[in-house]
DNA sequence: TTGCCGATTACCT
DNA sequence: GGTAATCGGCAAC
């Protein structure tokens, strides 16, 4: 059994707590007690000010976005395109709003109610994508500002095992100069549970 | 108040 | 390859 990962793993760089994320498991605890969880295999780092494709751009601050100004280690989901929603790691202190992007699991428990809750036949179409994982694992808005170290949302220590990672753009943010182009994205190189062309 | 667009996905040709 | 679905933020009217 995997040890929950303590807070201030958190409060680091964010481009070193998204690489770090890398190989580390995603729990859903159901009221049932059940637990849905998935090795987290696909991220992305959101660099707050000064990040022209982050929500907190120039410090920019609303409703939707006031968790991502929480310390560290808390969830910030919101919901995109008006039917998805996108589950992130907020990281570094209290008013610094920057946060990681958890783009894709690799399912590891609880794949039967995944599969209840999207309708695809493949496991590798199950959670291969934001919005996707945030279906098959139940997570909508009332998931959002929660401290991620208890029951109904946790991330766990994973297994130990090495894995060897890429580097690349982020995907989905054209037309933003420079931030385009910065290499923020990290996924586990061959896995077939990756987000997909 | 209106209109456009987004850290997406599924389904269409 | 293309596009509809559908809601909140925000700039423009």
């Amino acid at each position: 059994m995997s040890k929950i990962v303590n807070s201030s793993f958190y409060l680091g760089e964010t481009k070193t707590v998204a690489r770090e994320l890398i190989g580390k498991i995603l729990v859903r605890i159901l009221p049932n007690g059940s637990r849905l969880t998935g090795r987290i295999v696909e991220t992305e780092a959101y660099l707050g000010a000064k990040d022209p494709a982050c929500h907190s751009f120039g410090l920019r601050k609303t409703k939707r976005i006031e968790s991502m100004y929480l310390k560290g280690g808390h969830s910030y989901v919101y919901l995109i395109y008006g039917m998805y929603y996108c589950f992130n790691v907020v990281t570094r202190e209290k008013n610094e709003p920057e946060a990681v992007l958890i783009r894709a699991l690799e399912p590891l428990e609880g794949v039967n109610i995944m599969f209840r809750n999207r309708k695809v036949t493949r496991e590798q179409d199950l959670c291969s994508g934001p919005g996707k994982l945030c279906q098959a694992m139940g997570i909508d808005r009332s998931f959002d500002g929660l401290l991620l170290k208890s029951s109904p949302l946790l991330i766990e220590g994973g297994d130990g095992s090495k894995f060897d990672l890429i580097s690349s753009p982020r995907i989905g943010i054209p037309g933003k100069g420079v931030a385009s182009s910065w290499k923020l994205r990290f996924h586990v190189k061959d896995s077939t549970f990756v987000t997909k062309k």
